[in-house]
DNA sequence: CTGAAAGCGCTTACAG
DNA sequence: CTGAAAGCGCTTACAG
C-alpha cells in the first residue's frame, strides 16, 4: 500500500485547502500492515509494564515520572509509532470546564453587508465546538463609532475571556486589548486586517497590498490604449481605514512599477449614499472622459455599478470587492467585471477554530494565515465558496 | 447571546469554504442558556424511563422498539433539541470491523506531475481516517494504456470494495464499473471529471465547460484590437479526452456568443514532447502573426511558455492549467499571465472524506460538489492553496 | 514517583 | 420489545 507520510496530528483539520501548507510531503513509501490494534496507550502501558496514567504523563511532558520509565516508555512510543486517537482525547476532556471566547466584531448594518459572513463563519465554529465545552461571547461595534469600539474592548478586558478574536478596526484600542491579552497570556487572534508589528496568537486574512497589486494587474490586462483609470475610495473613514490605505499602496506599487501614476484619476468620498458617489463620479467624468476602467477599493463598488448603469456605459470596466448579493447582481449583468474576494466565512471560522485548537490541544500555531486572494468574474461565481 | 441557526450535523466538516453550500441560514435568534450538561443520551433515557439503548435504537430508526416508547421518547429528543457528541459516537464505532475503499487514478509519472495532488489530498484523507477503521487501497494506471485501466477495474470488483473512488479517464471501463457499484450498492465517487447520466454517489471536480468559458472570458478581456486568439491541445489522447472536450466547448460557446470563431486558430498535437510541440506553434505562428492571446486546454501550458521564451515573444498573452511547479516558474516571469486551478488536493481530500462520512455516518451526500475555478496571477499565486 | 478506578457520550452484543 | 454491562481510547482526581 502506498502513502505519502506526513506530520498529521489534525483530525480537526478545519479545511482541505489548507492543505498546501499543512502537509508536509516526505517521501513515497511502502508500509508494512502494522498490528494495528495493539497500539494505543494500553499497549505501550503493558509494554513498559507501567500503568496508562504513567503513560498519559509522559505522552504530555508532565512531571512526576522518574527519568528511567520516562526513558523506557518514550523508547516504546516511538518503537509503535504512537499517534494518539484525537477523538478520544478530546472525548475525554469533555469533562473540563468551559472556556470562554470573546470576538470582537463590526455590526452588521444595512451598510455593511460584508460582516454577514465572517459572522456565519464564527457561528458555525461555535455550534462544532460548543459541545466540547467551549462558548463564544460576541461583542459588536459600529464601525464608525471609536467610542462604541473602546467600551466593548473594556467589556472585554472586564470579563477576563480564554480566548480572544477581533478585526482591529481602530487601531489605538486594539493595541491595548493585545497588551493586556499579552500580559494575562490569553492568546488573541487578528481578523480581516492585521496591525504590524504586534505580538498576538496569529492573523488571519488577506495580505492586502497584494491583493491592491493585483487589482492593478487585472487593470492592466484591460487598459486599452490611451485610457486611464479611476480609483475610487467610498468610506466615512478614509484616512484611518488600514484596509482602504494597503489596497490603495498596492495598487499605486503596480502602476509604479509597470505603467505611470499619470494614468490614474482618484475619487474619495466619505458621503456613502448614492447621490453623493454619484454625483462625484459624475463631476470627474466630465474632466476625465477616457476612464477606461474603474478601481473601487472595498465592496461599496455596487454604488458605483448602479451609476453606470444609470448613465449607459457598460463599456468601462468596474473591478471591486467582496461576494455580496448586491455585487453579484451587477457581476452578472456584466457592469462589475471583477470582484476580488477573502473567503470572509472561512477568516470567520479558521479563526475561532485556531483559537479552540490552541486552548483545547496547544497545538502550535503558525502565525499569519493568509487567505487567497480570489478573482471573481460572471463566469465563476458560481462556484465561488465563502 | 446572538447567534446564527443552522443544520449542524458536520463536525466532521471538511472544509470551511463549503460553508457557502451547507450553510442554511435561517434567522438570527436569542438563545435561552440550555442546561447543556443534562442532555445527551443518558438524559433522555432517564426522562423516558428506558434504557440508554433503546434510546440509541430510536434515534438510529433500528427496529425492535414499541410504538409508544418510540414516541415518547422523540418527543423527549425534540423538546432536548438533542445533537449527538459526533466524538462519542465515532469512537465507539472504533471497534467496528475494517472498511476497505478503492481508488483508481493515473500515475505520477514526469509527464503527468498533476496527479500529485490530488493523490496527496487522498493520502491525507487517510492518515486522518484510518484510525477510525479505514483501509485504502491504490489502483494506478498509466493514462495512455487503457488495457491496464481495463485490468485495475477488473482487480477492484475481484476486491470487492466497500467503497470506491474513481477517475473515469476511460468511459467504457468506467461505466462498468459504475453498473458493478451499482449492482453491489457500493458507493462510488467519480473525481475530476464526470460522466453525465450514470448513477454514483457524486461527482467532485469542476464544472468543465465553465471552465473553459471561463478562459474565453479573461482571453476576451486582454484581447487587443485586430489579434487572434490560439487554443492549443496537447494530449496523446485529444478525441476521447473527456475533460479537454468539454473545456474546449466552453471555450467556444463564449466565442459564439461574444465574440466570433474567425478569431481562432486551433492547434492539437498528440506528440507531447518538447520539440514536437515547438515545431507545430513556429509553423502556425508563420501564418498566424497576429495571435495576441494562446490558451491552451491543460496544464501542458509550460511546453508552450518555454517556446515563447524561447522566440522572446512576451507580448502574448498566455492561459493554461494548473498549479505545478514548471507553470508557476513561467507564471513568475511573466511568460504565463494565467493559471487556472481547481483545487487538485481538495478534490482528493474530499472525495474520501465524502466516501468515509457516507459510509461510517450514513451522511446524506448531495450529488455534485463543484470545485470553484480559480484563477491564478503571478500576483496572488503565493496564498493559493491546492 | 505510581496506579486503580471512574468518567467522557455513544454503541453493541447478549440475555431475557 | 427492553435493559445491564462492557467497550471505544484517553484523561484525571485521588490515594498511596
Amino acid at each position: 500500500m502506498w502513502f505519502l507520510r506526513e506530520s498529521s496530528e489534525n483530525f480537526f483539520n478545519v479545511s482541505p485547502d489548507c492543505l498546501y501548507l499543512t502537509f508536509i510531503y516526505t517521501e513515497i513509501i511502502v508500509e508494512e500492515k502494522e498490528d494495528s490494534l495493539l497500539s494505543g496507550v494500553k499497549e505501550i502501558a503493558r509494554r513498559a509494564k507501567v500503568s496508562r496514567a504513567t503513560v498519559d504523563r509522559v505522552i504530555h511532558n508532565r512531571p512526576g515520572v522518574s527519568l528511567k520509565t520516562k526513558n523506557r516508555i518514550n523508547a516504546i512510543i516511538e518503537e509503535l509509532e504512537y499517534q494518539p486517537n484525537v477523538l478520544a482525547q478530546r472525548l475525554a476532556l469533555t469533562s473540563r470546564g468551559i472556556l470562554r471566547l470573546a470576538v470582537l466584531l463590526p455590526d452588521i448594518s444595512q451598510e455593511t453587508e460584508y460582516w454577514k459572513a465572517p459572522l456565519e463563519g464564527i457561528n458555525k465554529a461555535e455550534t462544532e465546538i460548543k459541545q466540547y465545552g467551549l462558548q463564544v461571547d460576541y461583542y459588536f461595534f459600529d464601525q464608525n463609532e471609536q467610542a462604541v469600539f473602546a467600551e466593548q474592548v473594556r467589556l472585554i478586558m472586564e470579563n477576563k475571556p480564554d480566548g480572544v478574536l477581533i478585526t482591529p478596526t481602530f487601531e489605538t484600542e486594539s493595541i491595548a486589548l493585545l497588551s493586556y491579552c499579552k500580559a494575562k497570556k490569553i492568546p488573541c487572534v487578528l481578523m480581516n486586517s492585521d496591525i504590524p508589528g504586534q505580538q498576538r496568537l496569529c492573523y488571519i486574512g488577506p495580505e492586502l497590498f497584494d491583493s491592491g497589486y493585483l487589482s492593478a494587474q487585472l487593470v492592466h490586462y484591460c487598459l486599452k490604449e490611451k485610457q486611464k483609470v479611476m480609483i475610487v475610495n467610498i468610506a466615512r473613514e478614509i484616512e484611518n481605514n488600514v484596509a482602504i490605505l494597503r489596497k490603495e499602496e498596492g495598487f499605486l506599487a503596480y502602476f509604479k512599477e509597470k505603467l505611470s501614476e499619470d494614468l490614474l484619476v482618484s475619487l474619495n468620498t466619505t458621503d456613502t449614499s448614492y447621490p453623493a458617489v454619484a454625483g462625484k463620479l459624475n463631476e470627474l467624468l466630465q474632466e476625465e472622459y477616457h476612464v477606461g476602467v474603474i478601481y473601487v477599493t472595498n465592496s461599496r463598488v455596487s454604488l458605483v455599478a448602479k451609476w453606470l448603469e444609470s448613465i449607459g456605459r457598460n463599456d468601462i470596466i468596474l473591478i471591486g470587492y467582496d461576494y455580496l448579493d448586491s455585487n453579484i447582481e451587477f457581476l452578472k449583468k456584466g457592469i462589475i467585471d471583477f470582484l476580488l474576494c477573502e473567503k470572509p466565512q472561512e477568516q470567520g471560522y479558521r479563526s475561532v477554530m485556531t483559537l479552540f485548537q490552541f486552548l483545547v490541544f496547544s497545538t502550535v500555531v503558525k502565525e499569519d494565515y493568509l487567505i487567497p486572494i480570489d478573482i471573481i468574474t460572471s463566469a465563476n461565481y458560481r462556484y465561488y465558496r465563502n
